[in-house]
DNA sequence: CTGAAAGCGCTTACAG
DNA sequence: CTGAAAGCGCTTACAG
């Protein structure tokens, strides 16, 4: 039974519910004896703190707000595993808020602040700059230090973690040109994202670098859709390398392409982007970018309890490492 | 800036701060013009109530909690998708709770308690009966309702959303031995789940009903480990149909199979449970049960809800409907 | 329909 | 090192 409050602790151990309070807040403070005292009689009533008692008081939650759009996403769920790992380290509480695209966002904004967290991780890469700033102002305006995981942008005093999405695909389409590959694609999103189109970028200042022309494919996330757009594609495109924006798309175009009697690599090779088991799944496995989205996730974490706590930060843009994975899909 | 606090909205408004509050909980006690010029007031001044001192007064935090072990399985995003939208549109806030092997599963049970949460929602479907009791028992001594999703227990008085397992993999098996396979191995988890008994009894009911041999095969979730076990099966195994517990084990198995030059499904059919997006990449695509996985986190939290507001529930263990996929790894 | 007052279970200066 | 008291921002009987 947690209906053990801090008064009858006080009681039972015979000082104020203040002395109380501090051999759980600020232990330094109070005498040994007095001390073992009441945490031994803590003990036996099994009093736990009423957090909610302690937040209104201390104008402290311990609690950070996770923001993020689409939940199903495979990389969301990756990343809130670091995050919460971290927080846990770290004691703090996880609250969950899931923004749709038919909310408003102020209005969400709004909710999410009058929850009175501490601290905030904002997950959503379909933010364009005008939001990003939109949403950072917002949390400024109530004082919650605010961090963005794998989410890029050129503002600054906006804190980042994510990896170098420009560079990466710029480095896997090199890989490529240097396979003499001549007509590569990129395989990307109807929909922009606000990481997607660093790795167009990247993937263009590859391609013009080496006089070969830009080749831009947008399909849908959607399995179903993207594998009849691909088929499509098939009847009149000619290619000897794609670079997916994600796995799961390169996985698809894969498919089609062997369908379509193609020899992947030697025909065209097929990169994706990520790393998730859809690429060791596939067949042939698949080569990709590796986003450490774990980390990503951990390292935000890591970052918003530094702004908690006011410790010293020395960046806030917090660029992770990224690597190539070889495999079958390429040679 | 939302350091409006409700006495700023009582007296711009002229009325005392009990009626403010009246506004927004019992708006039926206020008197139409007075309401209407407070809540002009909490416009203006962009009041939003602090929810942590309305849950110290109220006792009701309007937050839920949801425990889950391993976040990182494709079946919890989903659910957590079916949560997250019916939370929402019954004004719950969601605290995420990690309890990892690691930690004593009653230090976790406390500090969650300690959070002060309306209700919880736990996934874990490693738990067997004992620990399923001893956890309903701590909510219910703090009085906190607690479901159970995706978890299968004969404990009555343990309120659980989920599907037959048992069942559709009764009807999996039969399926394929209709199919007049003769050999079919169940191929599950080294660790015992919960659910995945439900499954081999359900496969090995059928198979026995046929006078067929049970024959399990166990091995780890991991790709690159149960891709090692597999290619040793095929070094001495007489195998006409292969049932996996989840689509990513089925998948690994039939890229081992193909290898081992196995035609999928003429020599071997494979099924998998769950139809994730493995079932769609996969070539063949694969035959497997559909879980409703969204849905059972969805009706979970409704009937969260109902216990929360102390609705007439009547029926505490809810199974959904399952249903078989027919695609290409079988006939 | 509205207000004054107590209370939710803590923390934190302020004295001593 | 410890205690008395004010306060965090609300809700909710209790009167009227």
């Amino acid at each position: 039974m947690s209906n053990v409050t801090i008064y009858d602790v006080a009681k039972a151990s015979g000082v104020s519910l203040a002395t109380v309070s501090r051999v759980l807040n600020n232990p330094e403070k109070v005498k040994d004896v007095t001390k073992k005292r009441v945490l031994l009689v803590i003990k036996e009533l099994g009093y736990r703190p009423n957090m909610i008692a302690r937040g209104l008081a201390s104008h402290k939650t311990t609690t950070v707000g996770v923001v993020i759009s689409d939940i199903t996403r495979a990389s969301i769920s990756e990343m809130l595993g670091g995050i919460s790992d971290i927080a846990k380290k770290y004691n703090y509480t996880i609250k969950l808020f899931t923004v749709t695209e038919s909310d408003s966002l102020m209005d969400s904004l709004d909710e999410i602040v009058s929850e009175k967290i501490d601290g905030a991780i904002y997950l959503n890469d379909e933010l364009d700059d005008e939001a990003l700033s939109k949403i950072k102002e917002t949390f400024d305006d109530n004082q919650i230090p605010l961090v963005f995981a794998n989410v890029a942008t050129k503002l600054d005093n906006v804190p980042t973690v994510s990896i170098d999405y420009l560079k990466a695909s710029y480095e896997i389409t090199n890989f490529l040109i240097n396979d003499n590959r001549k007509n590569i694609y990129m395989l990307s999103t109807t929909r922009r994202y606000n990481i997607n189109d660093l790795k167009e970028q990247g993937y263009t200042k590859a391609i013009l670098e080496n006089n070969l022309e830009p080749k831009i494919f947008r399909t849908s996330g959607d399995t179903n859709i993207n594998t009849q757009h691909f088929k499509a594609f098939f009847e009149d495109k000619l290619i000897d390398a794609a670079i997916a924006v994600r796995d799961s798309i390169a996985v698809s175009f894969i498919n089609v392409a062997r369908l379509a009697h193609s020899k992947i690599p030697d025909d065209i090779a097929v990169s994706g982007f990520q790393n998730t088991k859809y690429a060791l799944l596939s067949r042939p496995t698949l080569t990709c970018i590796d986003i450490p989205v774990y980390d990503i996730g951990a390292v935000a974490m890591r970052l918003l309890t530094k702004y908690m706590t006011g410790e010293k930060v020395e960046e806030n843009n917090i660029i992770l490492q990224h690597q190539i994975i070889r495999r079958n899909s390429t040679r």
